[in-house]
RNA sequence: CGGGGUGUGGCGCAGUUGGUUAGCGCGCAGCGUUUGGGACGCUGAGGUCGGAGGUUCAAGUCCUCUCACCCCGACCA
């Protein structure tokens, strides 16, 4: 490709809508536009990458024994309302009505298509495992679209679903898939690590995400340095500090004016936020929720939205909360009825806690559970910190930040059960399939690549997404012997079917440097009169700072040589 | 949805207490001089100042409404 017809500029200075590095450097490398909120157009360069990494992904799948199909981005809102998946993405979903009024989705995944699908074409266990993929364009109206293309609104996903008999058969799918990923990634140039994640509206089991790790990305990871747990902060648990045993001594009130928070009645009373315990009120799909946690812990809101089994939730206002009879500041889980209470496992060890008393003013000393008062439920629903104690082998966690490059999810049969996708087992019993899928955003898996391969001058493209392997770069093209060369030099590699950016632009050597270094494309030849005249090119490796001269006759092989590496 | 911010040629920005013909840099077109890390000169094209309404002799500038985009949070994966 003649740079000087490739659609798309780069430009010099900064995009001021973009502070993401990728962002900024898609844009300045003329790759890619924005068309709306979360919603952009991929130039040729960008398009090229996104394919070699489209072909990756689909060789990884065929590998894995995977089958390609294709299924339509509108759907009927029926299908997602017979899943109850409608509620579980709420405004995500993008719909639409048709002229006669019937109401479509735009799908954000497709789960229900292919069960469907499945359901009519697998009868018997003779038909299992199946795995079946695709490609395709997916639409999730999110409410805030940002850094790019890390975070959109309409991107191009890999989905690959698991069909099994059993839960036997299901991990070996998942294992399988484990290993397509972990090539796929390794093949892309991009370290990706594994880590257990919620399956938040996807719903199922065990869920691991794929994590490019980058102070940038928007998830948290814990993990623990001495051992192999890596969890998302939505997932991960924590060994919680314990409080001394102590001898339960009785209730007593203790006046407490004008205190309410944790922070101030533990100054005030002058105990550790570790022996009061915190009320926390939420509106869990539309009712109220007391939620009890020690003083020094916050609540996962993912962990207790799991607990609950609920759909929405959210934060109380304080005028639900006095509606509800509760005294905001001192509320307490003492005396109080018809309204569920849920406890973190924190308030289960430890005795004499200060609490609520339910009174303008006042909290209890000395509390004590499960004496004092009964919950509905526990449960570990709290926030895990790094510096706390890991859950595996009690060395102490860290945390780090990532971009989510993939996930996976052992789905189960919630959705075949829904659907009625069920097959006869060897003795003529019906059973619903076991399901599990496997996604990659490969938009922002690109996205993800230039975060972790990039330098000050732009981008640093990993030879297996280049969108071009050279950047043949002639120097000086009004001296016609350079122009000859490089003309020349063009055509042998591209009948060597070398994947060839020429600049063949009269642009001063500057301005050729920085595009280079801007596009990132990963070997750079200079052909100018200096190397001419020792009837050689210039090589340079855009990771690299040397640089090494090539006889013109050698080049080729040693071009071939770079690129096959 | 809550908070903050920005909308002025393709891009980045300036534009005072309202005052004539809306500027600058980059980029773009033409000509000439240059040339191993974003050269220089001359000439030129390119603008509904996000949109609507209002105040005023006069609005890019003031008021009201509205739209879009960005950031933080909520939410979502």
């Amino acid at each position: 490709m003649r740079i000087s017809k490739l659609f798309g500029k780069t430009q010099r200075e900064m995009p001021a809508e973009a502070d993401t590095i990728s962002h900024q450097l898609l844009l300045r490398a003329g790759m890619i536009h924005q068309v709306a909120a979360g919603v952009y157009s991929y130039l040729p360069l960008a398009w090229r990458a996104l394919k070699k990494i489209e072909n990756i992904i689909r060789e990884e799948m065929d590998t894995a024994g995977g089958q390609e199909l294709m299924m339509p981005v509108l759907q009927p809102l029926e299908l997602w309302q017979e899943t109850g998946r409608d509620l579980a993405f709420g405004k995500g979903l993008f719909t639409l009505s048709d002229r006669r009024d019937r109401k479509l989705a735009l799908g954000p995944t497709h789960e229900e298509v292919i069960t469907q699908l499945v359901r009519y074409n697998v009868q018997s266990y003779r038909d299992l495992p199946l795995l079946l993929y695709q490609i395709q364009t997916k639409f999730r109206d999110e409410p805030r679209p940002r850094a790019g293309l890390i975070r959109v609104r309409e991107f191009t996903m890999k989905d690959l679903y698991s069909f099994d008999v059993d839960e036997e058969g299901l991990n070996q799918s998942y294992n399988k898939m484990l290993q397509a990923y972990h090539n796929i990634y390794s093949r892309c140039g991009l370290p990706a690590l594994l880590v257990e994640a919620d399956s938040g509206a996807i719903g199922g089991k065990d869920s691991h995400e794929f994590m490019a790790i980058t102070e940038s990305g928007e998830d948290e990871i814990i993990y623990c340095p001495d051992c192999q747990y890596t969890a998302n902060t939505d997932k991960a648990q924590s060994i919680k500090y314990k409080t001394d045993s102590e001898k339960p001594l009785p209730l007593e009130e203790v006046a407490t004016p004008g205190f309410t928070t944790i922070e101030q009645v533990s100054d005030f009373l002058k105990v550790p936020q570790s022996h009061t315990l915190k009320a926390v009120f939420y509106i869990a799909d539309g009712k109220l929720v007391f939620v009890v946690i020690r003083g020094d812990i916050e609540v996962n809101e993912v962990k207790l939205k799991n607990t609950l089994h609920c759909i929405d939730l959210r934060l109380a206002s304080e005028v639900e909360v006095i509606d509800a009879g509760i005294v905001a500041g001192s509320a307490s889980p003492i005396g109080i009825s018809g309204i569920k209470i849920v406890a973190d496992d924190s308030i289960t060890s430890g005795a004499n806690f200060i609490a609520g008393a339910n009174k303008p003013d006042t909290h209890l000393r000395n509390v004590d559970y499960p004496r004092d008062f009964k919950t509905d439920i526990v449960a570990d629903i709290a926030q895990a910190h790094a510096g706390e104690g890991c859950p595996n082998c009690g060395g102490k966690l860290s945390s780090t930040h990532g971009i989510e490059v993939g996930h996976i999810f052992k789905l189960g049969t919630f959705l075949s059960e829904k659907l009625g996708a069920f097959f006869i087992d060897p003795n003529g019993v019906s059973h619903p399939i076991v399901m599990g899928c496997y996604g990659i955003g490969l938009g922002r898996l690109l996205a993800a690549a230039i975060e972790l391969n990039h330098d000050d001058k732009g981008i640093i493209w990993p030879l297996a997404i280049a969108p071009y392997h050279i950047y043949l770069c002639p120097l000086y093209l009004e001296n016609p012997q350079v122009a000859t060369t490089a003309e020349n030099l063009f055509a042998d590699l591209k009948a060597e079917c070398l994947e060839v950016l020429f600049d063949d632009r009269q642009e001063s050597p500057g301005v050729k440097f920085n595009d280079a270094d801007l596009l990132g494309i990963p070997i750079r030849v200079i052909i100018s009169p200096r190397t001419l005249e020792k009837n050689s090119v210039e090589i340079k490796r855009r990771s690299v700072k040397e640089t090494e001269l090539v006889p013109l006759e050698e080049i080729v092989t040693r071009l071939k040589e770079l690129i096959r590496v």
